[in-house]
DNA sequence: GCTAAATGTTGAT
DNA sequence: TCAACCTTTAGCT
């Protein structure tokens, strides 16, 4: 269940197993058979991430390109590799290694220039050192969509997910509701270093932990998942910061959770 | 054990 | 604007 960290972490878990490796790639599921006979037996030569999408390039120089959606998952496994079981898209098997891939939106092959088209119409993704926020910046700053719609499009900024924004936009204190075009240079600044340090965050922990205080399990030691948010999943609870009543309501077809006390139309510069 | 919802996108209406 | 797709998980029983 994969917002941009996760997909950036499954493409270093993917490059540490297979980078170099000649990889035997099959479809158990049966669905992708002629993409997986095109990849077989290849050296893989690269994977990266940009915003929720993979590539991954075999010597062939063709690409793979998988999109989770929202219940896709890899499956990652060192020695031999078990009995396919349920609807395994594509397994990987190389180096002593094994991945399985189920449920992807996007599970195709496709050459360079396809994979350039892809990139080309992606936003700033904060995890990328070649991500360009200025260009974000000027077409946040000239919308009069909405802040939190703007956040959700990949074509502004890639790899964020409905958890980021509902987050990033407590953080800042920002109203989701308010128009992209309300937002100052320096608010748009402070949102996008925010949620440069989320996700590195996200994909160092493999979790996604917005909150600075948390309680921990007695036992386990593991971060309880109710503090791991400030709004998030919270609605009709407090505010951790000032106790108004979470609130959860649509926008644009997704659950946007608020405060509507600490986020009005300011932020913490304003 | 079952059901509904979910960190998402696409394509039809 | 909405259903479809696919899998996992939270929250019931």
């Amino acid at each position: 269940m994969p917002e941009g960290h996760t997909v950036h972490r499954q493409a270093r878990e993917l490059r540490g197993r297979f980078r170099g490796q000649v990889v035997a790639a099959s479809s158990p599921q049966g669905r992708f058979e002629a993409g997986a006979a095109l990849l077989d037996g290849q050296a893989m030569r690269a994977v990266e991430a940009f915003g929720k999408h993979l590539f991954l390039q075999v010597e062939s120089r063709v690409w793979l390109h998988v999109h989770l959606g929202l219940a896709g998952v890899w499956t990652f496994g060192d020695g031999p590799a078990p009995t396919p079981r349920g609807s395994v898209r594509l397994r990987l098997v190389g180096g002593g290694h094994w991945a399985d891939l189920r449920g992807p939106v996007i599970c195709e092959v496709i050459t360079g220039p396809q994979r350039r088209a892809i990139h080309d119409r992606l936003g700033a993704d904060p995890l990328r050192r070649d991500a360009d926020p200025d260009r974000a910046g000027r077409l946040v700053l000239r919308s009069k969509v909405s802040i939190g719609g703007l956040l959700m499009r990949q074509d502004v900024v890639a790899g964020i997910g409905n958890v980021y924004r509902a987050e990033a936009l407590f953080r800042q204190r920002i109203d989701p509701w308010a128009a992209g075009s309300s937002l100052t240079p320096q608010v748009w600044q402070a949102l996008w270093c925010d949620l440069v340090v989320l996700l590195r965050d996200g994909l160092r922990r493999g979790r996604i932990v917005t909150t600075d205080v948390q309680h921990r399990s007695r036992r386990s030691g593991t971060v309880l998942a109710q503090d791991a948010h400030y709004v998030y999943r919270r609605t009709g609870l407090a505010c951790r910061v000032c106790a108004t009543t979470v609130l959860a309501e649509p926008m644009a077809g997704r659950t946007l959770y608020r405060c509507p006390a600490c986020q009005r139309v300011g932020s913490l510069l304003a």
